[in-house]
DNA sequence: CTGTTAGCGCTTTCAG
DNA sequence: CTGAAAGCGCTAACAG
């Protein structure tokens, strides 16, 4: 690998010169400028961002944990918030929690010994304790569709709960009384916030709430068909069902058709995020739809201000709308 | 931030005792070592990982390069790669080429500057010359789908050529003889092979090529709806369509069926890589399916094996098996 | 069993 | 307009 020193000697200058083209950091010679580039060609330089990350303390890049990159609503998020750190020059390190705990804390710390100049945060079920000890290092940090409503993090998100209520109401505004919930993990950040939105629905119309119309499972496809085969293996079924994430209401549809039942004729069905796949499916999905990318993009924004003005202290809030859409796959009550 | 002179300071003790306990790399007493530990956790110490890797010249960092992460196909492909190294400590960059020339060759740099371990990388535009450098700095890379077919590189691929064949040839096997073509770019990889299969599997079959059958495209759902409308717009109508990735079937399917035409009972249509969402559309869309799960494992273990022995002369090349999958889509010509 | 010290490849004063 | 040299936080001889 060839070092600064190689450019420098070939070139016959100091290293300090050769760092100073490198960077554009004071006047050098038109003569001299040549004669480095050249030899930077000819010795196939590239300067190395670890020893610079080491005498700069900035390491230009940035990390997002999520809990998986592989369900759509995490990549469109990923891609939001890249596209807009790719341009300051930023590269980014991707991890996948998968909502599991020690999986968080373990990125959180690998990350944090990379230096990277700010993190983006899923936190499905790590504590503010443990966070905190990543913003003593000043680190910046941005937490995303968090309940951790603490003024030491930059938030961006929606209101989940408010979702989770608009989504419900929607299915009552339709008529319907018994409301199934297709759920993720309530310890979770965001399964456990559309629940809450869900019963306080039900309690405003005065619908008392049915545990046994309620399952909760993992945020997939599959999680999702699981929870509706149960819902729908009770005696009693629902007329309309509400999964709080498309993933799951992708896998609630076909558990509903395996048994014969039709959507929306038999039962409703509501989903949540607005993926892709929702509005190609037939029935097109009804879902409550949050702005992925823009979020990405918002994450990104206040990470960016921070780190070039070094502001650890100040922090940001963003609450973006969500928006029902109905589609076909909601209907009134027969 | 704390450093590990601050710990070796507080626990008394001599900066190499600390690094010792920190890599488990020679004996300490228990004592000491906990007096170390103690100061560790006192002072919220994490080790650097770029000092480190300015020293031992290990980042223990991976990159990968491709498309665009929100492509299904790539997800996962990503998700199988992430998997394997991250059980080996390694952290990943994930960059989105965009199928851009300027923006592979810039990301290619960028890592290379921050001194990754290995690469991975889908070469949509980038020629050999471009990655030779590279190699020629020892970075381990392995590409992917690649038609680079130089020994002077590692390669996880499956034949993209046999399998536009095989596409195409089920459709022929059906009875179809006017099949257009719906590509993504033939500049792009993929794209090419692909077509030369589906050309190799018409001459095989005497049927003559016909141009105003064939529409390429960005391999995105928006690129295969309009190459698909195109197609249709023409006098001759084609009885079945090949579409050279998912993304762009998916398009092909809803503009097929926006001009009023049944699948499979007007157009049969076929895609490639068998992304999850194909198998829920209704009709279940026929396709090819690629192990990109497993292909992502595969350049991962490839990765580790030649970083852990420093083997950078050896070249691996492994072929994965493609399966044609016929589901509803694609039916028999009456 | 533990400590001293020389660098790794850069940036950045300070001098000239 | 350019150079010398200190030092970023670690690891790994080498020494004891």
């Amino acid at each position: 690998m060839t070092t600064i020193k190689d450019v420098a000697q070939l070139a016959n200058v100091s290293i300090a010169t050769v760092s100073h083209v490198l960077n554009g950091t004071r006047f050098v010679s038109k003569e001299v400028q040549l004669r480095i580039m050249n030899a930077m060609e000819t010795l196939n330089y590239q300067p190395s961002a670890v020893a610079r990350g080491l005498r700069t303390k900035k390491t230009n890049t940035m990390a997002i944990i999520i809990p998986d990159i592989t369900n759509p609503f995490f990549a469109d998020f990923t891609r939001g918030f890249q596209d807009v750190v790719d341009q300051k020059g930023f590269l980014v390190l991707v991890c996948n929690s998968d909502r599991i705990l020690t999986r968080e804390i373990r990125f959180l710390e690998m990350i944090w010994q990379q230096r990277v100049d700010g993190v983006v945060l899923n936190p499905a079920m790590v504590k503010v304790e443990d966070l905190s000890r990543l913003v003593k290092a000043r680190i910046s940090v941005v937490l995303i569709g968090s309940q951790i409503d603490n003024p030491d993090f930059n938030v961006v998100m929606i209101d989940n709960v408010k979702g989770g209520f608009d989504a419900t109401q929607h299915l009552i505004d339709l008529g319907h009384r018994k409301i199934g919930l297709v759920c993720g993990l309530l310890n979770t950040t965001s399964g456990g916030l559309r629940y809450q939105g869900y019963l306080k629905a039900l309690e405003e119309n005065g619908i008392p709430f049915q545990d046994d119309l309620t399952a909760e499972g993992p945020i997939t496809y599959e999680g999702g068909y699981q929870c509706t085969r149960q819902l729908l293996s009770k005696n009693e079924l629902p007329t309309a069902v509400f999964a709080t994430s498309d993933v799951m209401a992708l896998g609630a549809k076909t558990a509903i058709e395996d048994v014969g039942l039709q959507i929306p004729g038999d039962i409703s069905l509501i989903g949540f995020d607005d993926i892709p796949e929702v509005s190609r499916t037939r029935p097109r999905l009804s879902t409550i739809a949050q702005p992925k990318y823009g979020m990405g993009q918002e994450a990104a924004i206040i990470l960016l201000e921070q780190i070039e003005n070094k502001q650890t202290n100040t922090r940001k809030r963003v609450v973006m709308t969500h928006k029902v859409i109905a589609r076909e796959s909601t209907a009134a009550l027969k």
